[in-house]
DNA sequence: CATAGCAGTTGATATATGTCAATCATATCT
DNA sequence: AGATATGATTGACATATATCAACTGCTATG
């Protein structure tokens, strides 16, 4: 963890050349099967962006010209609906590869993504992507996967949104955060109870009393915007109770 | 339409060496960008099935191992739930491929594709796409494009269903069906009451109360399962107002 | 220090939607 | 024709969830 920042620190400082990967080497990532030559014309068109927490990276409706890395930070991809309405749809981290919602397709962007904390991340231009594809196929194969992880992922969340009450969402939520996003057991998410409210579609309200109903049942422990899991198998019982 | 049910018949009697498209010649897929080389390599392995109404064309948690092109007929694909909960995520017909739900990421299906009619369809053995992406790259672009496309139909829709009303719903969903999915105004859904519930996820009393209110409301007619959009306008508005 | 503002919390209440049961219509089978 | 199923419809009622309003503790800002 510690080596990890330094490298990362190491490579934000740098122009752009040191991090081709968008990554530390040796991560598991999409562009581990290209070339060394494909490696650098992709680093060329590279910028690195930094974000402040809140600020928006991506804003649903605008043109889909870039793929999005997240090299660290924490950020939301956010479906913008009429009036205010907002469903978070998932959270990305470090080496998250954003390239869903209407790149592939020359169209608009269908979803909003917006800093959670500060947020350090590549841009790169599509049409090195579609070089990419048209040259390497096991990147193209390897974009595909990664396309249909992602939104196999969402639909589940989705589907799951659709079909339970609201402590199987809340559960699902705070499963989902404790062994896929922050991977520690008393783990801060950043957010606000209206974010967390707005990855289950509920309100912030709502949110709020389940989440003392846990509580008292001794189910988790809150404190601010940290949250410790007590009893991981009562929420799973609650998740699969719907 | 008459000459295309034509060839689609004598398609269905010879032994999988015409259609090997799976289409008629002329349809815009993403086999047309296949040599003829590639063409033949699908054929051999390709397997044409014929499904009655009600049968089960794919079973959600089963491996993943073919890829499915539906030649005529219309099918739906579920989400199961626990219990006997169901959310049709979309309904596929003619040239409709069916790639998503864990094909390409080796694993186990996602969703249960379902025939509503009589269906026609071909399976392709995955590793005959997978061979083909390999070695054609524009057909490997094609694929991450139409998956692409419908994950954001999907999504939009799911996102819909999680911030509108009812009414909002039921509008969307007659609004789909008329434009998107049968292409003419009085249509006939071969879908039961049941059916139609279960893809804007509600109760099927709560969605034929809200189809007897467009009905008293002159918004639309309806005789069985054949439904007449009167006001196409009134059901925008009541979609966009949620 | 006072004040404002804002996220979080709680309670009272309204409403959208689901559940259950009864009825009606229509098709199927003997 | 009568009996039996099955889908569609309707009504009365229960409840999950949203809405609104008040109140708390903060932090920031003058």
């Amino acid at each position: 963890m510690e080596t990890k920042r330094k490298i990362d620190e190491a490579c934000a400082k740098c122009s752009d050349s040191c991090c081709s990967r968008c990554f530390s080497i040796g991560d598991e990532t999409i562009f581990n099967c290209l070339t060394e030559e494909e490696l650098k014309m992709l680093v060329i068109e590279k910028r690195h962006v930094h974000f402040k927490a809140g600020e928006t990276i991506i804003k649903q409706n605008t043109s889909a010209s870039h793929v999005v890395c997240i090299k660290s930070g924490l950020a939301k991809i956010i479906a913008e609906g009429e009036g205010d309405k907002k469903l978070i749809l998932r959270l990305v981290t470090t080496r998250a590869i954003l390239t869903g919602g209407g790149i592939f397709i020359n169209e608009v962007r269908h979803f909003t993504v917006q800093a959670v904390t500060e947020v350090d991340c590549c841009f790169i231009d599509s049409d090195r992507i579609y070089e990419l594809i048209s040259k390497n196929n096991r990147f193209a194969f390897e974009l595909l996967k990664l396309n249909n992880r992602q939104n196999i992922e969402m639909l589940n969340n989705l589907v799951g949104i659709t079909q339970k009450y609201m402590p199987g969402r809340v559960a699902d939520l705070l499963l989902h955060l404790k062994n896929e996003i922050f991977n520690c057991n008393p783990f801060d998410t950043f957010l606000s109870r209206h974010e967390l409210a707005d990855m289950t579609s509920m309100t912030m309200e709502s949110f709020i009393r389940i989440l003392k109903e846990f509580k008292s049942a001794g189910i988790i422990a809150v404190e601010g915007s940290n949250i410790h899991v007590l009893d991981e198998d009562a929420l799973v019982v609650i998740s699969r109770k719907g």
